[in-house]
DNA sequence: GGTCGCATACTAATTGTTTAGTACGAAAGA
DNA sequence: TCTTTCGTACTAAACAATTAGTATGCGACC
């Protein structure tokens, strides 16, 4: 009846960010870096993991005692899947509102627009 | 024990874009603009509205027969909050990285290219 | 006036998401 | 060896999101 997450959830994310980050990661090992944010059970971020694991997110591997999880995909190909999937549900698949909306809230500061345009600049 | 959307959920959204587009709505207004999508049911539509207005959203007023509902907040001021939580949520806060998501994946055309330089050159 | 259509309020079921407890086994340390 | 520590599997509870059914009332039409 509701349609599971297109993309990463909200938890999912930050969990997959550490292991990103990390490269390849036990459970204890993100446990510990989102402690140091918030209150979290150790078996929450196990749960979590393991359904990052059955999403395809993740795999894991036996290692001397515990599981080592290592990333699926690599990050860029799972961000842009997300931004793609933000684009098409908020602004129905154009980009451009999206920058006039990045211009417009001064979420670019003047240097970013400077690397902008040298981007734009050596696109074509 | 767990936060409800800050922002605007999927179906939320898909709402709010048929009432800002038609400024004011009934309910049946918005379940026939969603029947030509989809298959949804009318009290559907009603209780998603509902929780609209009670989120602060939409806001109704009793005219003739059905409520009419008509946008609690201008909508680009919506979608802004949007791309700030988005941004915040998978670039730690940082616009750039989703412009260099946006050049590389080529969601920008070259026109759309042109228009943001354009932009950027009105800005300062 | 009775029936039909439409609108609302109330109820509720299903599923995804997030969180965590408990049981159990293996390894490590005393 | 006995106990403590650590890791996993299994269970499950709370809540958000989505969807829709039922009851009820009111106005319109015959």
């Amino acid at each position: 009846m509701r349609p599971p997450s297109a993309t990463l959830t909200e938890q999912e994310l930050e969990i997959m960010k550490i292991v990103w980050q990390l490269d390849s990661a036990t459970v204890r090992d993100v446990y510990e870096k989102l402690l140091e944010r918030r209150k979290i059970a150790y078996t929450t971020v196990m749960t979590m993991m393991k359904i990052l694991e059955h999403k395809g997110h993740l795999r894991r591997q036996a290692q001397e005692r515990a599981f080592v999880y290592r990333p699926a995909r690599p990050k860029n190909q799972v961000i842009q899947g997300m931004v793609r999937e933000f684009i098409q549900r908020v602004f129905n698949g154009a980009a451009e509102p999206l920058v006039v909306h990045l211009v417009e809230d001064k979420h670019l500061s003047e240097d970013e627009l400077t690397q902008i345009a040298r981007m734009i600049r050596r696109k074509p």
